[in-house]
RNA sequence: GGGCGGUUAGCUCAGUUGGUUAGAGCGCUGCGUUGACAUCGCAGAGGUCAGUGGUUCAAAUCCUCUACCGCCCA
């Protein structure tokens, strides 16, 4: 008895906390998550995209592991080379805003501690952080191959990153230049158009008098959200087919408080409809009146220090607040009576992605990226179809946003992240790019030079990420083998900064596709299906949940009814309903283990010469849901897979097979233990990519049993494949049947207020035909329903009036019941009438179809004559009910 | 202003080439402690698939318009 399969040695309800640490090791050191490379094999691919390191694990990081590791394990079972590369983003300013954050709770600033020691700070936080990412990812099952763990700071990305900067300058693809740029006053540093978010604001349309210089008495009135910038205006532009202004055009006007002329010009993106159709020019902190200087050659002024406070340029208001600015002005312009008339006006407000501030539009001297000769091969890639977006209507997304694209500015004022590789020379100004930190001029070889203080945006590693992790620009084998990878896989938020900028980036750098599919998913909502933000308290923190419900139970409520890119809500209800599913395949594993012979070891093959019925129906099922899980997997349809594995598990192994077996194992009858363990087995295996530590604890416990199984882990098992040919539509309906049967006796039960203890009696009427199958399952019947005796008839029951009996139609069978324990004939006529009703209503629709001609003509036969069969059917059992309704 | 998505049971959502009586989880009602599981079992109630018009023999599914909700871009 020492190897006894003792059910002491599993507790009654599964516990994740003692399976999944241990579980992990044992996969780590087996060294799974690394591939071989096999140049004979097409290898699996997916490059996590980077976790940042700003702070603690949230849902998205947790969806993201999941999705991908289904794909990775799935492939990896399928025998294929199969590479998840791990990987962490520095977030360049998101780390800052947050670094700086804690500096100020002690009571300092970066200013303060200066550049070094501030990226000290930068630098120990990131160390910390990045130790949790690999631990959380560890928790949450994620079999990435650790050995090739990258960090975008590290130096080998570092060297890629300047590596491309100095490529596309020197191609002319990346250049400097005074524009318009999103800056934010808080963050201190310009940011990309991504990186503003637009919030509908409801603002004041203020109307301004300017007075005309020849004629103090006449005015031209302009309308202005934003009045203190008047302070910078360097024109009043008008549209040159607006009749009205026609004569004022050239004219001159005297600015208010700072008693500046200026000119009166014509403009066509001057839009006559807005205001009174006169706007002031304010080149230096607006886009639209930035190109409008640009085309009438006006002079650009800056009035903004980098706080956002007003500077010298803003006259009286130098010093002060822009909004405190504001203020005053409208007070002034007020007291002059130069502020004609206010309106209530909503207009659209940018703000710093990162800390929420007020953005400033501001001129600024910054380095760009041309994006329109990057992104023509990026949309071609996508259009011709060698890169696949999926779900598929983000394709048109991505090409809005690629077709309109705009130069992006890669420059940020900040101290942590990639330096910008530019020097400037301070004896002949010549700009030296270089990937090595030169010592001097490239043109005057003097040693005077200095480097541009700025950072790039952390995004431009980002867009890297598909190749730099393999060792690119180095020709290594990675690169060679693993690249192009095969599926990108992240949120749809993502797919401007991530994905588009990876596939331009992909093609520029390395001259192919950086991967073939693009699979985007939804955002994790709360239970109110709103966003998740830490500033409103709704985060769910993974790890909490996972202490409670185990890793399983989150990653299969993660998934539950989620369809690709679509949002989907996390609550405790999903939580529960993964933790009972985790725990009934525990308890289904218990009771086929427990049912084993203690000494001997079982065989799970399958011998087809001695399946029954239930044996064939069950391998039917599970066959089916093979092929069909398989075909949702290829699809990408994992919330669809997942539920159909569960459903199978669930509603016919637990609920049917294992209760059939059971009745089984008492008699003595045919084992149905080979069969029992084969689709357990299989069916475990089918589940592991969803819920990894529950399928592996089970399936080693399961090994201790069975012959012949000869991987070491589920996880290198290989994914069950289908057999077509143990699929049988024929056993299926037959134990439909039997399933049917039992069905309604319990159900009479139920409506009858039966007592559970009490035996009902039951005959079943088979037509024409009874198969011995049939009555085989008449004991299984006996138990189920608890009913006995049990009877088979062949024909139709023959029902003479006064007869005290039940007479159901039921599918293919007729079922009845004596009455005499069941006297509730109200309750039986009032089901009766509901049947008879839902049966007389189908066999109307089902005449009316078969009457209809066009139906006759065009309807394809083989449609027709089912149809026929069903209202047969249907009218027989029609028949059956009105005899039974007319005798109550 | 342009584009996209959603509207199916009380709640959260599936329903992918149009074709049995539209499904699941949770919730609800009733019954149940016979050795897998009360993190459970059995049974039940609950839906004119947002509205409108159309295409079709046949529409939750395809097309038109409308309403409401949400998102993205400008």
């Amino acid at each position: 008895m020492t190897q006894a399969p003792d059910i002491a040695e599993m507790p009654k309800a599964y516990e994740p906390g003692k399976v999944e640490r241990k579980r992990y090791d044992f996969w780590l050191k087996q060294g799974y998550f690394t591939p071989e490379i096999d140049r004979k094999k097409k290898p699996f691919v997916i490059i996590h995209p980077p976790t940042n390191i700003t702070g603690d694990m949230h849902l998205g990081t947790a969806i993201t592991a999941t999705i991908e590791d289904i794909m990775i394990r799935w492939h990896r079972m399928l025998g294929e080379p199969t590479l998840w590369l791990p990987g962490i983003d520095h977030a360049s300013i998101a780390t800052q805003v947050v670094v700086e954050k804690e500096l100020i709770k002690e009571g300092t600033s970066r200013q303060e501690l200066g550049r070094e020691k501030f990226l000290e700070r930068v630098w120990d936080w990131a160390n910390i952080y990045k130790k949790n990412i690999v631990e959380q990812h560890k928790r949450l099952g994620a079999s990435l191959d650790w050995s090739r763990l990258r960090f975008t700071m590290d130096d080998a990305p570092s060297r890629a990153v300047r590596t491309v900067f100095t490529n596309l300058y020197k191609k002319g693809l990346i250049y400097r230049g005074e524009r318009i740029i999103n800056w934010c006053p808080r963050c201190a540093t310009a940011l990309s158009d991504l990186e503003v978010e637009h919030k509908d604001t409801n603002g004041h349309l203020w109307y301004v008098n300017y007075p005309l210089v020849d004629d103090k008495n006449k005015f031209i009135t302009v309308a202005t959200t934003r009045p203190e910038t008047i302070v910078g205006d360097t024109a009043v532009a008008v549209n040159p087919n607006d009749i009205g202004f026609k004569k004022m055009v050239g004219k001159k006007v005297l600015l208010p408080a700072v008693n500046r002329e200026i000119p009166i010009v014509a403009d066509e993106a001057v839009d006559m409809e807005f205001g009174t159709g006169a706007v002031k020019i304010t080149p230096g902190h607006d886009p639209v009146d930035f190109d409008v200087a640009q085309r009438q050659g006006l002079p650009l002024i800056n009035i903004l220090n980098a706080d956002a406070t007003m500077n010298e340029n803003a006259g009286p208001y130098n010093g002060m607040d822009r909004f405190k600015a504001r203020e005053e002005i409208i007070a002034d312009l007020t007291k002059s009576g130069q502020l004609v008339k206010t309106e209530e006006y909503s207009h659209s407000v940018g703000h710093c992605d990162r800390c929420q501030t007020m953005v400033e539009p501001l001129a600024s001297l910054q380095w760009f990226m041309k994006m329109k000769p990057l992104a023509k091969p990026a949309i071609k890639a996508v259009r011709n179809g060698r890169i696949t977006i999926i779900p598929e209507r983000f394709t048109k997304v991505y090409f809005n946003w690629m077709e309109n694209i705009r130069d992006w500015c890669i420059s940020r004022q900040l101290w942590w992240g990639h330096r910008i590789p530019v020097w400037y020379c301070r004896d002949c100004n010549e700009i030296t790019v270089a990937v090595e930190t030169p010592t001097s001029c490239s043109r005057c070889k003097s040693a005077n030079i200095e480097q541009d203080p700025d950072m790039l945006d952390t995004w431009f590693s980002s867009a890297l990420w598909p190749f730099t992790t393999l060792g690119w620009p180095e020709d290594t084998e990675d690169l060679h083998y693993f690249y192009p990878t095969t599926v990108m896989e992240t949120g749809y938020d993502i797919l401007f900064f991530w994905v588009a900028r990876m596939i331009m980036m992909g093609l520029e750098n390395t001259g192919k596709i950086p991967f073939s599919t693009v699979y985007l998913h939804g955002l994790i909502r709360d239970e109110k299906g709103v966003k998740m933000t830490k500033t409103k308290g709704n985060v769910i923190n993974p790890e909490i949940v996972i202490d409670e419900y185990g890793t399983d139970a989150l990653r299969f409520s993660l998934l539950m009814g989620t369809t690709p890119g679509n949002d989907s809500k996390l609550s405790d209800a999903k939580l529960e309903a993964g933790r009972n599913f985790a725990n009934k395949m525990w308890n289904a594993t218990r009771f086929v283990i427990r049912s084993l012979e203690p000494v001997t070891k079982a065989d799970n093959k399958i011998d087809k010469k001695k399946l029954i019925a239930e044996d064939r129906w069950i391998l039917s099922r599970l066959n089916r849901t093979l092929a069909s899980v398989t075909g949702l997997m290829e699809d990408f349809q994992f919330g669809e897979a997942e539920r159909q594995i569960h459903d199978f598990l669930w509603g016919e192994y637990c609920d049917w097979y294992i209760e059939l077996a059971k009745i089984r194992l008492q008699k003595n009858d045919t084992s149905p233990l080979p069969v029992l363990l084969h689709v357990l087995e299989k069916s475990l295996r089918l589940l592991h990519p969803f819920m990894p530590f529950i399928t592996e604890e089970l399936w080693q416990n399961l090994k201790t049993h069975i012959q012949g199984i000869d991987a070491e882990s589920i996880m290198v098992a290989e994914y069950p494949k289908a057999d077509k040919t143990m699929i049988n539509t024929a056993v299926e309906k037959e134990i439909d049947n039997i399933i049917d049967i039992v069905h309604n006796i319990r159900n009479v039960r139920a409506q009858y207020k039966v007592e559970a203890g009490r035996w009902v009696e039951a005959s079943i009427y088979t037509g024409e035909s009874l198969s011995k199958s049939l009555i085989s399952y008449t004991k299984a019947i006996q138990t189920l329903s608890r009913a006995n005796p049990v009877s088979f008839m062949k024909g139709e029951p023959e029902t003479g009036a006064g007869d005290k009996k039940l007479v159901m139609p039921l599918q293919k069978t007729t079922l009845v019941i004596p009455l005499s324990s069941m006297l509730d004939v109200e309750a039986e006529k009032n089901r009766l009438q509901k049947e008879l009703d839902g049966v007389q209503n189908q066999v109307s629709r089902l005449e009316a179809r078969l009457q209809d001609e066009t139906f006759l003509t065009k309807a394809p036969e083989a449609v027709i004559a089912k149809e026929k069969q069903k209202l047969y059917t249907l009218n027989n059992r029609l028949e059956k009910l009105k005899q039974q309704s007319s005798k109550l």
